[in-house]
RNA sequence: GCCGAUGUAGCUCAGUUGAUAGAGCGUUCGACUUGUAAUCGAAUGGUCGGGGGUUUGAAUCCCUCCAUCGGCUCCA
């Protein structure tokens, strides 16, 4: 019989050929690479029968979805081994993720570093075993008798919640409830390696029990995981919180956990980041505001924050009267909108505040700049005419875009959320919010994923997620539609025919917290900040003790012209200089000498680059504004 | 908040089975006057995260609190 490849070929295998063979059939390489197909789009085992006409496509380690067959067969084995180890642990669930793949296990008590040691060496032993790994589609009752009489009580819940008949996978004496496909072969995975262990809820809720999760990772090859840990490694020295500490931009204390301390250095990075934000917002036409940190309690009960974000403020009295510390600028920002009389004409009104907010995050989710208890949100509230909505959304995703192209980001992930459990406002006016977001989107071609239930209590959202060094995504920017909060405030204006009517209201930020976004820069750019953000963006490198009178006036002459420079002053030869002012990331050095000082002129240093001559001190200068001017990353 | 791990000098880290706490870098001083990724010498520096306990004796063993790290839950 004859198969369809991808790109439209046909292959003629035997009538009672299975995917393995078409794998064969195209030659002994693919043959030996193949993990799994993808038949008429439906990913199934190398073992497979094939039929008449079909359309195949062979999987390997080289696609995504190869990576994905190879790790959850890896799951597999890793669940074998802790089976032969621990006979007494219980299974739940181990699907393959990003890279890599877990195995949540309840156990007694929790692996030990030794443990986890034990259990990669046996990993690695089942894997030598070269077991075959075979399918069976039987009947939820055989199953589950199966399951009973092994008292896998997780493995029972999963098998309630199959529609149809349940697969079984199964290698040696080890077989697992799995929809599969697998590979065909635990011998194929010839690397291992257990990454970390942690505490996870089963199915994630924590009114359950706590299993153990074990996070590992396997490859085709040694040399690949060998390749893997190295890239591991050199994604850690990106970590901003190493950097932060590096470089002096920042640091945490103990007296105030999550609270960031921004070091001079850090702050002219900080300040470099607000000023351009800050001057992009007029160029929008937003004006600017301030709210104030502290408000009264009854503000926060009218918003519907103390019924629904309570948990997440801060409380202090003033005068005994209770007030709150602000967790968002909304009610301020409200407040200020129902100061005067609007008029239809006036709209949009667009706000924007770089606004100072304190949220109580429990202790175990802080990290470094990216969750924070304080934090500053280049937030704002647009107010406008019913019919204005899609279009101010539309402006406000142009505007997220440009920024962050300007910062040298181009990816980066869209989502948009709707309605959460605990929410303000009745769901015919979520609806309509969730439908202007949605047409927007849709109209912008922007690739977008659902995530419903996760919107903000008062509103749904767009939001925009980056990706740290170490692939976890953090939410950056957010747009969301609220009808609710002009409603509980009894915002209006006076429309064209004289009536009082209420506008609508969209909160938004676009590069979210500002610490949050500082630390995926720092991570970004490896700490190598581009020369518009860099805290010092030219060190004066004297060659001798003898020139420091030049250096310092081509230091003066840098800071006249606005730029952020710094003059090493030791008595110390110019190799080591460079040497710190290279470690410091520093994107230009100026070398200053007795050649230099008699041409007024710099020798100059790029980052990395090296010796690229020398220029004359106003060239120098021009250079660098120009550089700034244009903010090239 | 939950599970696990970690906490020694400003930084990075040693510290064997409990017995007076170490290195490199940094900092300070001195010498050198330096030409593109580390000049030499000396000095300085720690109630071993805090508190409590066991012990003749604790960085080391136990309890507890705090912080940090990896996850879970939650979120900008």
């Amino acid at each position: 019989m004859n198969v369809r490849l991808p790109d439209g070929k046909q292959v003629a295998v035997a009538e009672n050929a299975c995917a393995a063979d078409v794998a064969s059939a195209i030659g002994p390489g693919l043959a030996r690479a193949a993990l799994a197909a993808r038949v008429n789009g439906t990913p199934v085992d190398l073992s497979a029968p094939m039929h008449e006409n079909d359309t195949v496509e062979i999987v390997t380690f080289d696609s995504a979805e190869g990576r994905s067959v190879f790790w959850h067969s890896s799951s597999h084995i890793l669940a074998q081994a802790v089976q032969e180890l621990f006979p007494n642990a219980k299974f739940a669930i181990g699907p393959a993720i990003e890279s890599g793949f877990y195995y949540d296990f309840d156990v007694p008590e929790p692996f030990t570093p030794d443990d986890l040691a034990a259990i990669e060496k046996r990993c690695r032993e089942i894997a030598g075993r070269k077991l075959a790994v075979e399918r069976r589609v039987t009947s939820k009752s055989e199953a589950r008798t199966y399951f009973q009489a092994k008292n896998e009580v997780y493995k029972l819940e999963l098998l309630d919640d199959i529609q149809g008949d349940p697969s079984l996978y199964r290698q040696g004496e080890w077989q697992d409830l799995c929809r599969g496909p697998h590979i065909p072969n635990t011998g194929l995975v010839k690397a291992f390696k257990v990454l970390s262990c942690a505490g996870a809820y089963w199915r994630g809720n924590e009114k359950n029990k706590m299993l153990q999760r074990i996070y590992a990772i396997s490859f085709p090859k040694q040399s690949m995981l060998d390749e893997h840990l190295r890239m591991l490694e050199e994604a850690q020295k990106r970590d901003h919180r190493k950097l932060g500490k590096e470089l002096d931009l920042f640091s945490f204390h103990a007296e105030g956990a999550g609270f960031p301390f921004w070091h001079p250095k850090g702050m002219a990075l900080y300040n470099a980041v607000s000023d351009f934000c800050r001057n992009e917002h007029v160029r929008a036409e937003y004006q600017e505001i301030k709210t104030p940190v502290i408000l009264n309690e009854s503000l926060w009960r009218r918003s519907g924050h103390w019924d629904k974000y309570r948990e997440n403020m801060y409380f202090t009295e003033i005068d005994e009267v209770s007030h709150a510390v602000k967790p968002m600028n909304c009610p301020g920002g409200l407040l200020i909108f129902a100061d005067s009389p609007h008029s239809y004409r006036d709209f949009p009104v667009k706000n924007f505040e770089f606004g100072l907010v304190h949220r109580h995050e429990k202790a175990g989710v802080l990290h470094g700049l990216f969750r924070v208890r304080q934090f500053t949100q280049d937030d704002a509230h647009i107010f406008c005419l019913p019919h204005q909505l899609e279009d101010q959304i539309a402006e406000v995703i142009d505007f997220v875009l440009r920024m962050y192209r300007v910062f040298g980001f181009d990816d980066f992930a869209v989502e948009l959320s709707t309605r959460p459990e605990k929410f303000i406002g009745t769901t015919e006016v979520w609806d309509r919010a969730e439908q202007a977001l949605q047409n927007v989107l849709d109209k912008s071609g922007l690739a977008y994923r659902l995530n419903p239930g996760d919107g903000a209590f008062y509103g749904p959202k767009i939001d925009f997620h980056i990706k740290d060094c170490l692939k976890r995504s953090w939410q950056c920017g957010t747009i969301q539609v609220d009808f609710s909060m002009p409603e509980r405030f009894g915002l209006e204006y006076t429309d064209a025919d004289g009536a009082k009517k209420r506008p609508v209201m969209i909160h938004r930020a676009l590069l979210g917290s500002m610490e949050r976004f500082i630390g995926i820069l720092i991570e970004h750019y490896a700490g190598a900040l581009p020369l518009w953000l860099a805290p010092v963006q030219a060190k004066i490198l004297p060659v001798s003790d003898k020139y420091m009178e030049y250096a310092a006036a081509v230091l003066h002459e840098l800071k006249k012209a606005g730029i952020r420079a710094e003059l090493d002053a030791r008595s110390e030869k110019v190799g080591y200089k460079i040497r710190d002012a290279e470690m410091k990331k520093v994107p230009y050095m100026a070398v200053v000498g007795g050649k230099e000082q008699d041409a007024r002129s710099v020798s100059v240093r790029k980052h990395t680059a090296g010796d690229t001559g020398a220029m004359p001190l106003d060239e120098f200068i021009a250079t660098l504004k120009r550089e700034i001017e244009v903010r090239s990353t």
